[in-house]
DNA sequence: CTGTTAGCGCCTTCAC
DNA sequence: GTGAAGGCGCTAACAG
C-alpha cells in the first residue's frame, strides 16, 4: 500500500490502495457517490488525494469517445479580433471542462487543412472555425463523423454550418453614410485581397453600391493591397491623394490591419489625417483612441462572438440536431475625430 | 468490403478493407512500409484514402504514451507578448506534429490551478508556462512525472525549472542610463503589483538602485497601480507631475498594458509627452510608432522566447537529463520621440 | 513478411 | 453495494 513515487496513478493504484475495484473507483469519479458505501468512498477520496490521481482523459476519452477538446482555428492569431473571440471562446469552455485547442493558419489553406486534419485526429468534440474558404472536403469529413462546426466571421456559402458573424452590409452602409453626410466627395476603400472571404466581399459590395451613387462623377475607388508591400501602399495612397485634389477624400479601411499600414504610411508620406485624407476603418483597438485625435471605427463584438460560437458547439454538442443557423451580431460606429 | 458512411473510421475498418490484418496496418501507419509487401502496401493506401481513415490519437496515445499535445499557459492572452511567444512556440510543434492547448489564467493562481490540473488529465507531454507565482504542488506533480515544464518571461526561484527570459536588469539599466543622460532628473516607475513576478521586481529593483542614486534628492518615486482603477492612476500622475515642478520629469512603464493607461490618461489630463513629462516603458506594439511622434521602449524577443522555450521542451521530451537551465535572451531598447 | 495476442486506462453491463 | 469481464482503437512482441 505505498505511495509510487514516479510516472502515472492509474485508476488501478487508486483501487488497490483504497482496498476496493476499479469499478467502484470508477464510480466514484463519474459521481455516483450514493451508489456506494460511505466508507468506500471515504477511503477512496483519502486514496485520491494521497497518490495525486488524476483519471486520464486519453482511456475515459477512449471508452466514451467525449475528448473534452474544442478546436479553435485563426485565420491571424495577431489580428486583435481572434484574442477577444478566444477569450469568449474559452469563457465557456472553462464553464463546461473543455479545453481548447488552438490553430494558426496564417491565411494558408493548406496549413489550415493540416490543422483540421490534426484536430480531426485528437477528436475534438467541435470545431470554430475562422476559415480560409478551401479545404471544403475535410469540412465534409467533419460533418460526417458529426463533429459540430461553426462558421465564425467569415461564412463559407456553399456548406450549411453554423455561422456566427457580424451584420457587415448594415454597418458597412451606416459608415458610408456617415463619412458621406461629412461632406466627402471622394471616398476609397483599402482592402486586403478580397478573394472569397465574405465578410470582405459584403463590405466590399456595399462601398462599390454606395460610392457609386455618392462619390463624385460616380468614381469607385478600390485598391487591393498586400499589406506587406509598403511602397506598393504609399503609391496607391499618393496616387489616391493627388487625383482630383479639389474632392474631399476620405479612406475606409477594409480591416485592422490595413489600417494600421495606412496610417502609418500616411505619417511617413507626411499627409495629414484628417485635413488631407479622413479616415475609417473597422476592428477597434484601445490604440485607436489614442493616434492623432482618435480613429473612427467600427467595433465589432469579438468577444461575444465568441462566446456565441462555443455556446451553439454545446448545443450541438448536446444533440441540438435543428437546421444550420446563421446568428448575425450587431457591430457599432464609434465616432472620433479622424473623419 | 464497403464504405461506412458515418462515424468514425477505426484501424480495424480499414483492416477489412483492405484485406490484411491491424498489425499491417499499424505498420504502414507507422511507417514501417518496407517490411510490408508491395501489393498490401498498395491496398492499404487505397483502403485509408476511400476510407478516409485518421488514426485516433487517442487510442495511440494510450498506448504509446505520447498525447502529442503541449500545454501553453499564459496569464494574459490580451499581451501581445503571449501572442508573438504563441506563435513562436506554434512554429516549432509545427514542425514535430505537436499540437497547443492553449490556457489563460488571467493572472489568477487559481484559474491557473485549475487548467495546469486539466492540462495534467489531458497527458500534455510538455507546458510552457508563464507563471503566477503560486501552485508549486502542481508543478511538483508534473516533476514527478516527468513532463517537461518550461517557464516563460516569469521565474520561479525555489522550483529548479528550465527557465526562458529577457535580461531584465541589464535592459532596465541601459534605458534608465538613457533616460538620465538626456537630462531627466525626477524618473518614476509605474507598475502594476509586483507581488512576487520576477521581470517587475527585477526591474523595480535596478530602478530602485538607479533613482535612489541619480534622482533629484535621490527620491525613487515607484507607483504600484491597479489598472482597472483610471481614477488612481490619474492621481498619481498628477501628484507626480505637481511635486517638484523644476525637477524634468519623466516615468518609466513597467509593462505594455499600464504604458497604455499611462498615456490615455495623460492625454485626458491635457499631459503633454514628452513636454510635461516623458516617457518611455516595456513591450513594443506597432502601434507605438505612431502614438505622437513615437513611444520609446524595450521590444522584447517575446517570438523567440516562445521558439526557444518549445526547442527545450523538445529536448527533455528527446530525454534531455541536464540540469535545468536559464536562457535570457537579449532585449532591445527602441528610441523614439517620448523621452 | 504477417497474423495472433495481450494490454494501455478507463467505463459499463452483468451477475452476485 | 460491488467485482469480474469485455472492449474502446491502437501498438508491440511473439510466433510462424
Amino acid at each position: 500500500m505505498k505511495k509510487k513515487t514516479t510516472g502515472h496513478t492509474t485508476i488501478k493504484d487508486v483501487a488497490e490502495y483504497a482496498g476496493v475495484s476499479k469499478s467502484t473507483v470508477s464510480r466514484y469519479i463519474n459521481g455516483k457517490i450514493d451508489a456506494i458505501s460511505p466508507e468506500k468512498v471515504k477511503n477512496i477520496k483519502k486514496a485520491i488525494a494521497e497518490l495525486n490521481y488524476r483519471p486520464s482523459k486519453m482511456a475515459q476519452g477512449l471508452k466514451i469517445k467525449k475528448s473534452k477538446l474544442i478546436g479553435f482555428v485563426v485565420a491571424d492569431i495577431t489580428n486583435p479580433f481572434s484574442v477577444a473571440a478566444f477569450r469568449g471562446v474559452e469563457e465557456v469552455c472553462d464553464q463546461y471542462g473543455y479545453s481548447i485547442m488552438v490553430c494558426n493558419t496564417d491565411n494558408s489553406p493548406e496549413k489550415e487543412r493540416e490543422m483540421l486534419l490534426k484536430l480531426e485526429a485528437h477528436s475534438v468534440e467541435g470545431l470554430i472555425l475562422n476559415a480560409t474558404g478551401e479545404n471544403k472536403d475535410v469540412l465534409h469529413a467533419f460533418a460526417e463523423q458529426q463533429i459540430p462546426t461553426i462558421l465564425i466571421d467569415r461564412k463559407l456559402p456553399d456548406l450549411k454550418l453554423d455561422t456566427v458573424t457580424t451584420d457587415n452590409r448594415r454597418i458597412t452602409k451606416e459608415i458610408l453614410q456617415k463619412i458621406y453626410s461629412k461632406g466627402y466627395t471622394d471616398v476609397a476603400l483599402f482592402t486586403e485581397p478580397i478573394s472569397s472571404i465574405s465578410p470582405r466581399a459584403e463590405r466590399a459590395a456595399v462601398y462599390q453600391e454606395m460610392a457609386s451613387a455618392q462619390n463624385a462623377n460616380g468614381l469607385v475607388r478600390m485598391y487591393e493591397i498586400d499589406v506587406k508591400n509598403k511602397e506598393k501602399l504609399k503609391v496607391a495612397l499618393r496616387s489616391f491623394h493627388k487625383e482630383m485634389p479639389e474632392q474631399k477624400k476620405a479612406i475606409l479601411a477594409l480591416n485592422g490591419l490595413i489600417m494600421l499600414k495606412i496610417i502609418s504610411c500616411m505619417e511617413e508620406l507626411g499627409l495629414r489625417i484628417p485635413q488631407d485624407i479622413g479616415i475609417a476603418g473597422f476592428d477597434d483597438t484601445e490604440w485607436y483612441k489614442l493616434i492623432g485625435s482618435g480613429i473612427t471605427t467600427i467595433a465589432q463584438p469579438s468577444h461575444d462572438m465568441g462566446r456565441t460560437a462555443m455556446e451553439r458547439v454545446l448545443k450541438r454538442i448536446e444533440g441540438d440536431k435543428g437546421a444550420p443557423q446563421t446568428i448575425e451580431l450587431e457591430a457599432e460606429v464609434i465616432m472620433r475625430q479622424s473623419l
